[in-house]
DNA sequence: GTACTGATACTCT
DNA sequence: GAGTATCAGTACT
């Protein structure tokens, strides 16, 4: 598959600055593009979560403006990577006026560019299987606590999502409970695109 | 095919 | 010191 970057759009500010469900529905759809080491990899958002703030006990930032919650009361559109379960890093991305907590959890993409170089960071040859997952998507991403904070709208950063003008009020999404949390799990806060192979179970 | 377990280190109380 | 926005492997059916 070949996919002209020059010819896409960077997502900017603006289109993060909203509702965080909003965002996490619209980013279904979009292109994830990385830039590492003078390869660019690259994937469509299949899934994705919404999580908010103090009314969100699911949330990092419900227990307030702690050190590492810290980063979603930031400017929108800016990457919130944060590590879990002692091995897998998470990718967020920054919602919501200054000031207001939210950030949406990038759950899977689906491998479109540099799908080899993903195959040499993770062990598996099954190609459902390289980022169908957050900890997995990280992984075959190379993205790690370096990358927190970086902005999602900035060209020159390594990092950024891309509009891959799909239609995404034409795609099938649905949504369901969030995965993996024990707290707020009765919003039906996660998005995923309905009939996709690489988002995750 | 599904179910259960252990790995592992960081953040917050 | 406890809990965690997960995954891969093993042990089943």
């Amino acid at each position: 598959m070949n996919v002209d970057l020059d010819k896409k759009h960077l997502l900017e500010v603006d289109f993060y600055r909203r509702d965080t469900a909003v965002v996490a529905r619209l980013l279904i759809g979009k292109l994830l593009v990385r830039r590492l080491e003078g390869k660019i990899l690259s994937g469509i958002i299949v899934e994705t979560e919404a999580y908010y703030g103090f009314d969100d006990p699911a949330s990092h930032a419900f227990s307030g403006m702690t050190k590492r919650a810290k980063i979603m009361f930031g400017r929108p559109g800016t990457a919130y990577v944060y590590f879990c379960y002692g091995m897998y890093y998470m990718l967020n991305a920054v919602t919501e006026e200054e000031n207001t907590p939210g950030a949406v959890l990038i759950r899977a993409v689906q491998p479109v560019i540099g799908t080899e170089e993903m195959f040499k960071r993770r062990k598996t040859k099954d190609i459902k299987n390289l980022a169908s997952g957050p900890g997995k998507l990280t992984s075959a991403f190379g993205i790690d606590i370096n990358d927190n904070g970086r902005d999602l709208t900035d060209k020159g950063s390594n990092l950024n999502i891309y509009d891959a003008f799909i239609k995404t009020d034409k795609l099938e999404v649905a949504s369901s409970p969030r995965i993996g949390i024990t707290a707020g799990v009765e919003k039906n806060l996660r998005f995923y695109l309905l009939y996709n192979d690489y988002v995750s179970k």
